[in-house]
DNA sequence: CTCTTGAAAACCGACCAGCGGTTTGTAACT
DNA sequence: AGTTACAAACCGCTGGTCGGTTTTCAAGAG
C-alpha cells in the first residue's frame, strides 16, 4: 500500500493545532459551513486522526469556545479576589474586563473577529459563546455583589437576579458596540457614535438602579470610550488624501 | 408506470400545510434534527413537490417563524394605535402582550412549546425567533415611548436605545420564566418562584429607571402572576398518592 | 353551453455530491 | 512488544437537483 508522509505529534499538540485551525475556519466561514474536512485539509490530518482526538464536531466547537473563554475567566477570578478593593472598584474592573476582553486578549484582528462572530451564519457560535461567558462570569459577579451588600454599598433584593441582569446588559452593549463598529467610516458614523454613547449611559444608569446606588455612581465609561471605538483605522483607502 | 394517488392543491394551501407540518416537527424534534423527508412524509408530498414551493429548508424555517410572529405584531400594532390611552397604559398593554403571547395566541401546549423551544438543539430556532420579535416590536415600542415623551410622562435620553433595552429585558424575563417553568413540581419550586418574582420586580424597577419614572410606576405585574405560572398542572404522575 | 386544446402550474421520485462519523489496518514511538 | 497516533476506505443519510408526468384552467371552436 502506498502511504503518505506521516507526522506523529503529542496528543495535546495535535489537539491544539486542530483547535487552532478550527477556530480560524469557524470564525471565517461559520460553524455550520465549516466541514470537518476543511479542518482536516488545513491541518493536514486524516479523518481517522481527527476522530482519534475529538469524538464529534460539536466537541471541537466546545473546545474552541473553552479556549477562548478560559483567559477571560481566569482574569475575572483574579480581579474578584482582590480583597483590598471596594466592591465598587471591583465592579468597575469587572465591567471593563467584560467589555474589553476582545481588545485585551487577542490578536490584532479582534474587531474583525467581533464582526464575523455577529454574522447570521455564526448565530450558533455566538450564542453558545455568550452562554459560556455568562455562566462563567456569574459566580464572579455574584461574589462582587455579595461583597457590596456586605459592605452596605449595594442594596439588592436578589443577588443572583441582579448579577444575571447585569450580564444581560453586557449583551445589550455588545449589540450597540457592533452597530457602532459597523458604521465606522460610513456617513452614519456620527449618528452611530451618538447611539453608542446613549447605550453606555443607559447601561450605567440601569446598573445604578439594579444595585440600589445613587444616580451616576457607576459611570465607569471613560470619556473617550466612544471615540476610541469609532477610531480604529480600517486599512486606509488610497483615495484618501 | 405505476403512480401513487396525487392530490393537487392551491399553492397557498399546500404552503400552509407544509408550514404546519414543519412547525409541528421543528418544535418537537428541533430544526436540525428534522429532515425535509420528515416533513414530506407527514404532509404526504414528494420532494419535488416540496421544492416547488420552498427553495430551501431555511426558507421553510423563516416561513414558520413569520407565521408565528405575524399574529403578535398585528396585536401590537393594534394596541399601540389606541389614541385614547396614555403612554403608560399603552406600555402596560405592550408588556403584557409581549409576556403572554404564548398564552394568548396558541394551542393548549404553549408551555410545552416554550420549554421545547428553549432546548439546546433549538438554539437556532429560538434565537432567530427572538430576533424577529425584537425587530418587529421595536417600531411599536418606539412609538409608545415617543408618545410618552411628548406627553411629558417619560424622560428619555435616546428613544431607540430605551426601546431596545426594554426589549432585551423581555429576553431576560424569558429566561427567568423558563427556569421557573422547569422547576414546577420539583422541590426547588418555591425557590424558583422567588427568583421569578425577583426577576419581575427587577424588570419593572429597571423600566422605571430607563423611562425616567418614579420608583414603582410601572409595577405592571399583577400579584398572582408567579402563582399562575407555577401552577399549570403537569399530567399528574400515577405514583403520586 | 360543451368540447377541445395547450401551456403553465403542481407534483413525482430517482438521483447526486458531500456531510459527519466508523472501521480496519498500519506506521511510529516508548 | 505493546500501545499510541494516525491513514484511508467506507457507510448511512442529508439537503438539494432534475427530467419527466399529471392537473388545472382559460381560451377558442363548434
Amino acid at each position: 500500500m502506498k502511504s503518505t508522509k506521516r507526522k506523529n505529534m503529542q496528543p495535546e499538540e495535535r489537539r491544539a493545532q486542530l483547535l487552532g485551525c478550527a477556530q480560524i475556519l469557524f470564525f471565517s466561514k461559520g460553524f455550520e459551513d465549516t466541514t470537518v474536512q476543511d479542518v482536516l485539509d488545513l491541518a493536514g490530518v486524516s479523518k481517522g486522526g481527527f476522530y482519534h482526538h475529538f469524538k464529534s464536531k460539536d466537541e471541537l466547537l466546545f473546545g474552541v469556545l473553552d479556549g477562548m473563554a478560559e483567559g477571560v475567566f481566569s482574569q475575572m477570578d483574579l480581579v474578584a479576589s482582590d480583597e483590598t478593593s471596594s466592591a465598587l472598584e471591583l465592579l468597575r474592573s469587572f465591567i471593563h474586563l467584560r467589555a474589553n476582553y476582545l481588545r485585551e486578549h487577542d490578536y490584532p484582528g479582534q474587531v474583525e473577529f467581533f464582526k464575523v462572530m455577529n454574522q447570521d451564519k455564526n448565530l450558533v457560535l455566538l450564542e453558545q459563546f455568550k452562554r459560556r461567558v455568562r455562566t462563567g462570569a456569574m459566580p464572579v459577579l455574584t461574589r462582587i455583589i455579595q461583597k457590596g451588600c456586605d459592605e452596605g454599598t449595594f442594596a439588592v433584593a436578589d443577588i443572583d437576579t441582579a448579577a444575571e441582569l447585569i450580564l444581560f446588559l453586557s449583551t445589550f452593549m455588545d449589540l450597540a458596540l457592533l452597530r457602532a463598529i459597523e458604521a465606522r467610516g460610513a456617513e452614519t458614523a456620527d449618528h452611530a457614535a451618538g447611539k453608542l454613547q446613549a447605550a453606555i449611559d443607559m447601561q450605567f444608569l440601569t446598573i445604578d438602579r439594579i444595585l440600589g446606588l445613587p444616580d451616576g455612581t457607576t459611570d465607569f465609561g471613560w470619556p473617550e470610550a466612544v471615540d476610541v471605538t469609532m477610531a480604529t483605522e480600517p486599512p486606509p483607502p488610497p483615495s484618501t488624501n
